[in-house]
Formats: C-alpha cells, structure tokens, sequence
RNA sequence: GGCGCGAUAGCAAAGCGGUUAUGCCGCGGCCUGCAAAGCCGUUUAGGCCGGUUCGACUCCGGCUCGCGCCUCCA
C-alpha cells in the first residue's frame, strides 16, 4: 500500500490512482538558459525514482517533464550572445539531456516544450477571460483575477490578505489586484512573439504548466512534482489557471522535492552558490551523486559539499565491493522474502529510500557473510529498482574521473578513458609485483603497491589474485 | 510582519512510546607475508525546560537556535 505524502492535505495519504492501474505524472522542468545545477538533479533524480519505483509497484505509468524554452532569462541570454534563442535552447536542451543521463534518470515518456503548446495556452487563456477568471489589460498584457478564484492559497497555505500584507509583489497599474498574475505578456521591440486575440506576445510562466498538463495528461491527473520553492507561486497560480478554466479538480497528489543547500543555504542561481551537475561529475562519478541524493529523504534538505560526496562515495564503494566480491545471481524479487519486504515497505512509506537503502547495505553484509549468489542478486535486483547499482562492478571501482567523458554521453561509464596511469600499465605492475611476491621479495612488491598507491590506484590481493581499484 | 519546516552520536541520515537502524570515520580482534577488501566485536546520540506515561529520542506545551516561502528560482 503505497503512501504518498501529499503537499495539499499536507499529510501522508494512500495513493488512490484516478484510473486503476494508471499513474498519469506531471514534473515542472528546466528553464534551459543555462547549464544545469545540483538543485536540478535533484529534481530529474527523486521523480526518476518515484517513475521508477511506481512502474516496479505494477502501475502503468505516463511521466510528462516540460522544458521552458521562453522567458526573459532565454530571451536576456541569447541576446548578450547574440544568438537566437533556439539556438541556445537546443544548447541547453541537449546539455541537460546528456546530465540526466549521466545521473540514470530515465528519460520522461514526453518532455512538451512550451513554444509547441502555445496554441493549447491560448484556448486556455481565452477560456479564463470567458469565464471571469482573467482580464486583458490596456498594457496588452493579460492577467489572471486571483479574487475570481476561491481556492487561492489551498497549496501554499497562504491566504490573499496575508500575501498583499507582505507588501513584497510590484506595483503594477495594470493590475486590478497587486496578487494578480500574468497570462500573456505584450511583446516589447525585438522580442520573439506568437499572435493573439490580445496582440503580439508571449506566455506567461504559469501557464505553460497548466497547458501543457492538460494537454498531455488530460484536466484531471494523479500526481504533480516539482521543487519545493515552486510550491508557491507556481504551483498556486496553476491551480488557479486549471481549475478556474476546466471547473474540475486539477491534482490529486502534489510532490515536493526539498533544496540542495551550500553551507546550510539554499543552492540558487540568484544566490550564485550553485554548482552544475558537470562541474560536480568532474570529481565524482555519476552514480556517487545520484546515491547522495537518494541517500536522504526526498523532502529533506540535502547539504552539498565535499565530504558529504566522498563519504557517499565510500558507501557507494562498499556496495560495488560486495558484487565484485560475490558475483550476483539472476534473481526475481519474491516480496514476501524478509529483505524484499523491508525495502518494499519502505519505498511505500512516501518513498524513504534512506531506509530502502539501509536494508541495501544489510543485504551486502548478508552477501559477504555468506557468500551468496542469490545474497548479491537480491541486493542488486533491488537496488536496480531505484536506478542504482547497474553498472558493472570492476567498472564502476576502476572509472576515471575525467571531463572527457561528457564527450560520451551514450555510455554511463567509460572505462576506455583513462587519466594518470592506464588500465595496461597497471595490469603490467601488478604482475611485477606478483612475481616479486612469489619470489618471497616483499620488499619490492610493496615498493609497487607504494608506487601505485600514490597514484591512487588501490590493490586487492586474494586467492583468485590480484585485482585493482581507483581511490 | 504573515505562513511553514527542522534540531538524532565525530560526520551523514532513518525508524520507533519500552528491543542492534544504516553508511563513513575511530578503536579491538579474525583473516593477510604485510596491506587492502571482508567478517566479528566496540566507543560516541537525541537543542533546552516542563507535562502526559509504569516507561519518551519518539506524544503535548513553552523556549532557544537554524532554515524556507511570502519576488525569478528545482
């Protein structure tokens, strides 16, 4: 019984699809000006792992994740490099697309862009003004009359009075109320615009996602994800949009994502203290940083720094151990079995993969133990399950770190490209050393294992012989 | 100012009204030529003050500190 903690009822509740069998998912998505950062991993990550966890419970999934590919920060962007936006988008687009592969996200089953939905907002502007629900200003703008609208603020538990007290939104003359929010944005000289029963412009933010939503998934969708900092007004205002045109519940689970933090603040471009996914994979191995994130529980704050990656990477080190040192078994999950359970029930729980994966690390020791095919078949056909440990052992212990692998972005790891000493050149020590050990001359043996240590290369001797593995 | 969240051992991070979380680090042992890996054992907890209870890290209240949203943000 699967329990999801739900943002609007701000409880755990028992997920109930709205047809049996059927999961329809919708994740607010990138701005693509830029490159993307660990706040955005988070995102592809944790609703990877909700996709992939609902598709291993037997649900059929339809996983929508858009791309905003206009807004002022696109259009700003492509202006300084003098370049169309297009032409940086499909950048940005492809970029994001190659870190989400890195970090094991599955791909969406549709990724809608907002310039190929603006007739979809259009309609749905058109049918807000029909309804009350928007005005079309002098200015050209059209915004959204957030007094027509009962339910504003049933998200974020906030209520119209005490939004205007904060006294923070911009004065606008255009604006009937000052919480009003803009549909349609009259285009200025020189900006790419789209035609409209209210002129030349372009969308607004907001409803990109409710057009787009509804256009995919139907008026009406199970879950709605997205980073906690979209809760309000984003998600608020969409509410306000899909409801007020359709007269129909919008969401019946809303998803939030807690924030990637540096030094215990917030991870945001407007604070300048963020790193990209690509700066972050040029220390790191992809999965290290897929395993930091669900180390911790979705909606928790995750603290990003060093240690906490090198110490994720231990853990995540001490896994691949166990399967190079116990070769897995193919096995099918028998969820009754105790391990089975655990992980299952923990999953349920509003998707704690922090438990989940403390049952992982039991079934290594288990596996070590016991040296059981079917211990480390477990461990790695459950773990698979949240996108975790599908590489191959030997490769993920013996990967290089290097920023040449974005140039292979159709493979998770590539083990071909080697930085310092190559995969030959250690292979030859190694059996230097195997000679001067069976030559009892310990001396020279541990002058090559020296030699090799220091360049971070770490020797594993067993009765099989003598394996390696990057620090 | 309004609304909300959090405080767990050296670090990270969960569950749970009474029983070993888990991982990294540390310490002891086994194993090893010595290491590494692995196994066994082990030291460190629950911000502060009250209350409920036979019993509270877990429930309730207050306080302190930290954080988030209220403006573009994943």
């Amino acid at each position: 019984m699967l329990k999801i903690y739900n943002t609007l009822a701000r409880e755990k509740q028992t997920f109930v699809p709205i047809v049996a069998g059927k999961v329809s998912m919708y994740v607010c998505g990138m701005t693509v000006y830029d490159y993307c950062h660990l706040g955005h991993a988070r995102v592809m990550v944790v609703f990877d792992m909700v996709n992939r966890w609902l598709r291993a419970s037997g649900f059929d999934v339809i996983y929508v994740r858009n791309i905003t590919d206009i807004d002022d920060k696109i259009i700003n962007r492509a202006n300084e490099r003098a370049i169309t936006i297009g032409e940086l988008t499909a950048e940005f687009i492809a970029a994001m697309d190659e870190d989400a592969a890195k970090l094991g996200v599955l791909r969406p089953d549709i990724e809608p862009r907002a310039t190929t939905h603006i007739d979809d907002m259009l309609a749905m502007i058109g049918l807000l003004i029909e309804k009350g629900h928007a005005y079309p200003a002098a200015n050209g703008d059209v915004f959204y009359a957030v007094s027509s609208f009962d339910g504003y603020g049933q998200l974020s538990g906030k209520s119209l009075e005490d939004l205007r007290a904060g006294e923070r939104v911009e004065v606008d003359n255009y604006k009937r109320d000052p919480m009003d929010f803009v549909l349609w944005k009259a285009a200025k000289p020189g900006e790419p615009s789209w035609d409209s029963p209210w002129g030349k412009g372009r969308p607004g933010w907001h409803i990109e996602c409710s057009a787009m939503g509804a256009h995919h998934l139907g008026r009406h969708f199970d879950i709605h994800g997205g980073g906690q900092d979209l809760q309000f007004p984003h998600h608020e205002n969409e509410i306000a949009q899909s409801e007020g045109a359709h007269d129909c519940k919008f969401v019946n689970y809303w998803m939030h994502n807690g924030f990637v933090r540096v030094d215990d603040e917030k991870m945001s471009k407007s604070l300048g203290n963020f790193f990209t996914i690509r700066e972050v994979l040029q220390k790191y191995r992809p999965e290290v940083v897929r395993f930091f994130i669900l180390r911790a529980h979705y909606r928790s704050p995750l603290n990003y720094s060093d240690k906490h990656l090198d110490d994720a990477s231990q853990a995540l080190t001490r896994l691949y151990t166990t399967l190079k040192n116990v070769p897995a078994a193919e096995v099918s999950i028998d969820w009754a079995s105790p391990f089975a359970a655990r992980f299952k029930a923990a999953m349920d729980d509003d998707f704690n993969t922090p438990e989940a994966m403390a049952v992982l690390f039991e079934l290594a020791t288990e596996a070590n133990r016991s040296k059981s095919a079917e211990a480390a078949g477990k461990l790695k056909a459950l773990a698979k399950l949240i996108g975790l440990l599908e590489d191959d052992p030997t490769a993920f212990l013996q990967q290089t770190i290097t920023p040449e692998l974005f140039t292979n972005a159709s493979h998770f790891y590539d083990t071909t490209v080697t930085q310092g000493l190559g995969k030959q050149q250690i292979d030859e020590m190694i059996l230097l050393r195997s000679e001067a050990k069976k030559a009892k001359n310990f001396t020279e043996a541990d002058r090559i294992r020296k030699e090799l240590a220091d360049q971070g290369i770490i020797l594993e001797d067993s009765p099989q012989g003598t394996t390696w593995r990057r620090a």
